[in-house]
DNA sequence: TCTTAAATGCGAATTATTTGCAATTAGGAG
DNA sequence: CTCCTAATTGCAAATAATTCGCATTTAAGA
């Protein structure tokens, strides 16, 4: 539940953090503050933008959520308890959409033999252009 | 050469692209914008930070240039050579090695099957302890 | 050399995000 | 249950990175 979310990242539970904790829940795509301020507006909910900054933010610290840069910058962001943790972004129309192998996995060894290197940690973004958009630019033509 | 590359792209060959150029080609790590610009003024070159990020822009559209978005959201351009666009960054020490294969190339029919996008780009950051750090940490206990 | 589209400089605008501060509130102590 | 305090929120203003409009300059080809 999500009040035991918060509590479990010794947080205070407020209506606000509770809210925007759903509506980031609910969304199958990470969502960027705006986009989570808008949905809080659809439902009503009169959340100030700043705090939805300060509340991504903070959940991010204590590991709640997870945050992605979108290839143009901005930040999105989703729950943190799926094994999703890779996306590919449409550089058309911006929607993220989770990618479930992870390539780097395999690769920490070979990179081990070439480098050198121990692993720890990594960072991919793909980008490229949705379904939805292929299709729309080949209509224009 | 320089000059070769902007005839290739066909974009004017000015003074201020080529200094641009070949202040990231000779750097080893990505660079933002900000710090083009701070290289720039340490070779007295007055160019304009504006110049600089259309300049940028410019040539990561014509391919010439690999935008990478850290974590932080800011963007950094390192030439687009192809063959090693990927480093693994130690996080004890901070150097930067190339990695020979990219593992995204072979990623792309997946993807495509698996989401229905046509993959463009990719960025993709490693990091780890290179070996001597990891010796030195061995050798602290 | 002349012409002109492309490129540049400069300041102002935009966008995403953060911050300072006063008012409010959650939740534990009494 | 009430009170207290530190945490949280709202608001407006600040910041940081990047883009834009427009007048001026310049590369390069006719």
């Amino acid at each position: 539940m999500i009040e035991d979310i918060l509590k479990n990242a010794m947080l205070k539970s407020t209506k606000q953090r509770c809210f925007i904790l759903s509506i980031i829940d609910e969304s199958k795509e990470p969502l960027a503050a705006e986009e989570v301020f808008k949905l809080l507006q659809d439902e009503s909910r009169n959340i100030n933008l700043s705090t939805v900054y300060r509340t991504l933010n903070i959940l991010t610290e204590k590991n709640v959520l997870l945050k992605i840069v979108r290839g143009d910058g901005t930040a999105s962001f989703q729950l943190n308890n799926s094994s999703h943790n890779h996306y590919i972004t449409c550089c058309v129309c911006n929607r993220s959409v989770p990618i479930d192998s992870c390539p780097i996995q395999s690769l920490s060894e070979k990179i081990k033999n070439e480098t050198g290197f121990e692993v720890t940690g990594h960072s991919l973004q793909i980008s490229g252009i949705c379904a939805e958009c292929l299709k729309k630019s080949k209509e224009k033509k």
